[in-house]
DNA sequence: ATCTGTTCGCCTCTGTGTAA
DNA sequence: TTACACAGAGGCGAACAGAT
């Protein structure tokens, strides 16, 4: 069997159609014809089924793709962590974020004591971060929703406390804590639905016994303390959005029953190759989040008592 | 007539075994 | 270690069969 084969297949598998399956390896398709008929001699099992003019995977084919991805993948690894012994790598750490708020800061840091590191960041739903860290398109992701999958590890670096920002004069303002469920007559301000802190505060009204009442939603977290401002409605913000002075000027409420907090954690796959560079950047994330954790503790302490 | 996958015949290249 | 013969895989174009 050789590797040869192995990428043929694999086009094929992808394809389902010889001819486009070999004008995308450049080969003849008599060629790539032969050498899948080879392959599944060699095998002793068909891997796909003909149907007249198609050709279709078939049970055995899954089961082989599966492991020839795998190995291919290992490869691939493999070079990736030769070229990294031999330094022949730039230094580069893709990354992915549902909280763009603290990238400034954190990369600005870590590029301190790792000035040749290279950043590429990228914004992406939690299921296509997932699908970029399988594929190695990814290093890590940062996100305030768990990533649960197979060969994806998730380690939690920071939680904080989901707040309440209402508009000046504002009832609310005189308020320092406040029970969710006494805002179940008031009009918001959120993200739109499917966005990790809409699902979250959703959630937790739910908790409460309420359904909230969405006056604006938009997919713009950065427009969220203009509009409360405005007068639009109340908003849930969590404790980083504090950062920056947008909100600044707004009474700032803490939560409870429940209190609300979300995690931020950290994703990445278990079945890569973690540079040594990678891996120091993650362990200066666990330090980095530590002390902003602690920070937007007394942020918090100190905006709720200002009310 | 056109499209698609397979088979055939041929050439080239590469790996392996053997002899010098 | 080098040179040579051989087998087998990969490549191609041509031809073929069968479906549309």
């Amino acid at each position: 069997m050789e590797l040869l084969q192995l990428h043929y297949f694999k086009k094929v598998a992808e394809l389902e159609h010889m001819t486009h399956a070999a004008e995308a390896l450049n080969i003849a398709q008599p060629s790539l014809s032969k050498a899948i008929s080879r392959l599944e001699e060699d095998l002793g099992v068909k891997l796909f089924e003909r149907y007249n003019r198609q050709i279709k995977l078939n049970e055995n084919g899954r089961i082989f793709l599966r492991r020839v991805e795998a190995v291919l993948h290992e490869l691939r690894e493999a070079r990736r962590e030769l070229d990294e012994s031999n330094q022949k790598n730039d230094h580069t750490i893709r990354l992915s974020v549902t909280i763009p708020r603290v990238l400034p800061d954190l990369i600005s840091g870590f590029l301190k004591e790792e000035p040749q590191v290279h950043f590429k960041q990228y914004v992406q739903s939690v299921p296509k971060m997932t699908e970029k860290l399988r594929s190695g398109e990814l290093d890590f992701c940062i996100s305030s929703v768990p990533i649960q999958a197979e060969d994806i590890k998730w380690r939690p670096l920071m939680t904080e406390e989901i707040l309440l920002i209402a508009p000046p004069g504002h009832w609310l303002e005189t308020k320092s804590h406040i029970s969710l469920y006494e805002l179940r007559d008031e009009a918001f301000v959120s993200m739109n639905e499917g966005y990790g802190i809409r699902n979250l505060t959703d959630k937790y009204c739910q908790l409460a016994g309420f359904k909230p009442h969405i006056a604006f939603e938009g997919d713009e977290p950065g427009v969220i303390g203009e509009l409360v401002d405005k007068g639009l409605g109340i908003a849930f913000i969590p404790s980083v959005s504090l950062i920056g002075n947008k909100t600044a000027h707004l009474p700032v409420i803490r939560l409870q029953d429940p209190i609300c907090e979300r995690t931020i954690g950290l994703a990445w796959s278990t079945r890569r190759y973690l540079s040594p560079i990678a891996e120091k950047f993650q362990g200066f994330l666990s330090d980095y989040f530590k002390v902003l954790e602690e920070k937007l503790r007394k942020t918090v302490a100190h905006r709720s008592s200002e009310t």
